[in-house]
DNA sequence: ATGAAAGCGCTAACAA
DNA sequence: TTGTTAGCGCTTTCAT
């Protein structure tokens, strides 16, 4: 059949031949331009500069990828949209990556179980230079992976998880006892603790445990095989103040869970903080809000993501280094929900 | 200079051309399997399938994109992280543009612009197919935008904008109405609004004011020149406060408003519902909180996401046809910031 | 139903 | 300092 001819003149988009056309030069150096290389003359450089200008010239990173095989992107995978934790990791990421010229694309993690793709398989399949994990996937996801990985936020991965992955996280365990002693310095003594599954609120409660069992106290968790979300915290609350109706303090394994409690309490009709201290764990904005105004354990979530960044860095330069395992150590914010008078 | 071999075995990804060999059939044959062409032979499908397994093959989008002009990718620009009502949109754009065999890749508007970056230039850059804008970008980042652009969940751009993107957004105006009718049936009618910048805010505020009008009553809106986080929800509910101490109802421009709103009323003395009653917009999960159980307009944020995506798709199809433009008529979730008695 | 071959837009030696 | 020249891995006519 016969081609009508296009409507509107096809707008193809330009590419380095275009632009060295009309630059009067080689596509090479329109290239090295791009690249920001040294030995470029002044003028040809700007003749290169307004070319791309005056015609919109953008660069194809399907066909740098192609041609350079890497990307200079990295793929975060997220935990949950819905924790807005994440926030903060990724300003930190950014604020390295950025300046050394990676782009970020990010994923999450439910959204993409959901829809039964395995996120990282997208990342891979997006030529992705390395991966940041910000989750605690599914061992099985990891499998050939062929680029580095760095695990961040999450302190450990399942058994026999990515030997081979760098971990930058929150010290949780201290954040833990943190969290706790505060509560033992305000006098509290009978603290409860809502957990939930998985390795961070594994960590967050074995601090809590340390810390009472250190001031001769008896540990009291619920919630430890369930969720971590605001119904899971409000579940574990009332189970908590079914099993010790006299608790003084509870120490939450994250922030949401902590709001569910506030919830549990009030209607058992216990006052916060005056009969009941609250702490929560993330310094999540959540916490920040003064309807709640949540006493709560910063992991420096966006120390964490700089640290991450500039692990992938080094890994990505030197891809033999030793295997890399920092631990930050967490602060408390203090708030309302533990301070009395 | 002659090449060291490699120490370990180049872990060069399988191509093509591996699988091809590797089930005796030519390159061609591969590409056909992959994009599931009708007529190939079940033979040589099943050969090509266990090659792809055995090799753990993982096609190259990059490649594909060069080759194809095509990404099967979609940009999605989110306003902003921190305010998890995306999340929802995000889900109702995958339920189908995953089975239409697209890729979603999202950017946060407030994180990108932070590092200097025009996001929109991002997707372009990685030859997104569309761009799904969730936000209400500055005009300039949109001057030639050669892929379709949906407008989801904002109702309109600033004049002059875009005249060719299709639009899919919640009934902001009516939402307003709907809030503000619901409270007068409850009795109420010292209702203030808090209001903030921006097109989504002022279409709700227009339906505060047309609702109060209707009944005959004064509208009284602050914080319209302000922001819409939290904070400024206290601040405007202070500030009504001050201009109106008798208020007995608040409507919000959005949920986190209405948690500063709680916050300031709670400080004045001011039982919720019963002195003041509150409602948010967004349904976001925040106002789901059984701590803050707030009343709140569900824009119906998932079915927007997937009426986005339907658009888009055909849009896709079918550059020229006529400009889209959908309201979702938003409806009301009831609950204890409103429940009197 | 299958194969051959010509690119897609860019990078990276190498040559000049 | 700049230009030439091969590809990168895949899609896509066009033959067969």
């Amino acid at each position: 059949m016969a081609a009508n001819p296009p409507v509107h003149p096809t707008p193809t988009r330009p590419t380095i031949y275009d632009v060295a056309e009309r630059a009067g030069v080689s596509k090479s150096l329109v290239s090295l331009v791009l690249r920001g290389a040294p030995h470029v003359s002044a003028g040809r450089r700007q003749a290169v500069l307004s070319a791309i200008d005056e015609l919109g010239y953008r660069p194809s990173r399907a066909a740098s990828a192609l041609a350079s095989q890497r990307t200079r992107s990295v793929g975060v995978l997220i935990d949950d949209f819905r924790n807005p934790w994440f926030v903060e990791l990724l300003t930190g990421l950014r604020s390295v990556l950025d300046p050394a010229g990676y782009t970020v694309s990010v994923a999450d993690f439910q959204l993409e179980a959901a829809s039964g793709r395995n996120p990282v398989d997208g990342f891979l399949a997006q030529h992705a230079d390395a991966l940041v994990l910000a989750a605690e996937p599914d061992p099985s996801l990891l499998r050939d992976v062929g680029a580095p990985v760095v695990v961040a936020g999450v302190r450990e991965l399942g058994p026999g998880t990515l030997p081979a992955a760098d971990v930058v996280a929150g010290d949780d365990e201290c954040g833990g006892e943190l969290a706790t002693r505060h509560l033992l310095g305000l006098g509290r003594e009978r603290i409860g603790h809502l957990s939930g599954r998985g390795g961070p609120a594994a960590h967050r409660r074995r601090g809590y445990e340390k810390a009472m069992r250190e001031a001769g106290l008896a540990p009291l968790v619920t919630g430890a095989a369930g969720g971590t979300t605001e119904q899971d915290g409000y579940a574990a609350a009332l189970a908590l103040l079914a099993e010790r109706p006299d608790v003084s303090a509870i120490v939450a394994a994250n922030d949401v869970m902590a709001v569910g409690a506030l919830a549990a309490l009030r209607e058992r009709g216990l006052a916060v903080p005056a009969e009941v201290a609250v702490v929560g764990y993330d310094n999540s904005p959540l916490a920040a809000y003064r309807y709640l105004d949540l006493t709560t354990v910063d992991p420096r979530s966006r120390e964490i993501g700089a640290e991450a960044a500039r692990t992938l860095l080094t890994r990505l330069e030197n891809p033999d280094a030793p295997r890399r395992r920092a631990l930050l150590e967490p602060s408390l914010v203090i708030r309302a929900s533990t301070r009395t008078a």
